[in-house]
DNA sequence: CACCGTTGCGTTCATATTGGTCGTGGAAGG
DNA sequence: CCTTCCACGACCAATATGAACGCAACGGTG
């Protein structure tokens, strides 16, 4: 199978550069072209499409000078073109997310990401494609609601990315659960209290979270004894 | 949480008369209209609009008489009306299916389906949505790429994916039909002791079950040692 | 003003207990 | 009789817990 030819939609530079540079390190994947604005980004996207060599994927970020991220894919929908997307925004809202399903994005990437997070998201919408292709390509008649489902499901996200060693992806979701409804700061004490682990456990998980950049950690004096760090939700 | 309002679009009487009895016996949904051709499903969509009682969902069928689904959705798109779309057709063709999803297609039902299928489709995608509301419209931090991820997976996530090797059809139907009894969350070391297996089979049948949406799993702490993954039904 | 006991949390280490994987045995089907 | 497939047992790896130790600030006391 050739390669998925590729347009990045992104306004700064850096980070239009650093994605590009990802891609190139992704097999099977190959960059057509770099927009830097929605203009010219439908603009390529028309160019393309006529001259027989159109894109079929489109990095696209939702935040741009001219035109929103959404607006751009209704219009690409509007005049036919018909690339896959997938959306990198730093903004989670509810209609936004929503939006973005109804209009026909594969996947949602949140800046900032790590490399790792974003050849997890690219590498399952090619297996999505490949899987796709298999099972509906050869025959014409040979595709069931499973195969169809399976295809879908490998767009699922398992999203593991790397954790440091010792810690469980379900306990740590329980704390950012956690942590994310508690308006003021919290100790480590109250978060073991609340979450009825221990104490060594809750501090490990919290402490992760703070060199993450999730939550934010300050010392609590006035008390006897030592002074006490407290997390406060930062992450939006 | 209100109800989703659907609009069923088909040509054919008696599908969509069993389409809109289907949606009755769901909780959570109910049916706004039905349209027999493309052009009044645009008309009807587009008065519900104005009416400020937009349709949330179209049961969307591809082979109409006026229009194919396709095109339907494309002017859905076009005209600015965001409904969620989840697509029912006999007809199985990649070009079909990969342009249905960048297209906003949230799901792809085949022709004939039974009703279990029809239901497990209109839940997960019901999930998805409280799920997304859950973890963006609560908080006004956001939410984490983990969230958008769970809410993508809920989505996605197959009905009945294949079974892997090494598990058989018998022994499920007895794990299934032990978790469905328990109201608490059980460890798989109850099943095992419960049913008379090993540890390890126990053990993968509850994985595969957690992984195909039907069982929850959760970690429990409070004892040394490492957290027992404790399982509780989910669906049914 | 300086010193020291008190107090609680931060940190480390051994331990307990489960999750995950590999190879093997037995049963069912051809 | 041979092949295939599923469950079991045992190993290694993983991860939360509890206790013990150390440290930093508070509050008297000289």
């Amino acid at each position: 199978m050739s390669d998925i030819r590729v347009l990045v939609v992104e306004d700064e530079p850096v980070a239009a550069a650093a994605h590009g540079a990802y891609l190139g390190r992704l097999p099977g994947f190959s960059l057509a072209g770099t927009a830097p604005d929605g203009q010219s980004a439908l603009r390529l996207l028309a160019e393309f499409a006529a001259a027989g060599n159109p894109v079929e994927l489109v990095l696209l970020d939702m935040n741009l000078p001219d035109l929103h991220g959404l607006d751009i894919a209704r219009r690409m929908r509007a005049s036919g073109l018909l690339p896959d997307i997938i959306a990198i925004t730093a903004v989670r809202e509810l209609n936004i997310v929503r939006s973005a399903v109804s209009i026909g994005v594969v996947q949602y990437l949140i800046k900032p990401f790590t490399y790792a997070t974003f050849a997890d998201k690219l590498t399952s919408y090619r297996q999505f494609r490949e899987q796709l292709a298999a099972s509906l390509g050869g025959t014409k008649s040979g595709a069931s609601q499973s195969d169809v489902d399976q295809a879908f499901a490998s767009l699922r996200a398992p999203s593991e990315l790397p954790l440091p060693k010792g810690l469980s992806t379900s306990t740590l979701d329980a704390v950012q659960e956690f942590m994310k409804q508690q308006a003021d700061a919290v100790s480590a004490t109250e978060v073991m209290d609340a979450l009825g682990m221990s104490r060594v456990t809750a501090r490990r998980y919290l402490e992760y979270l703070a060199d993450a950049g999730t939550v934010s950690r300050t010392a609590r004096y006035g008390a006897p004894g030592r002074p006490e760090n407290e997390y406060r939700w930062t992450r939006g």
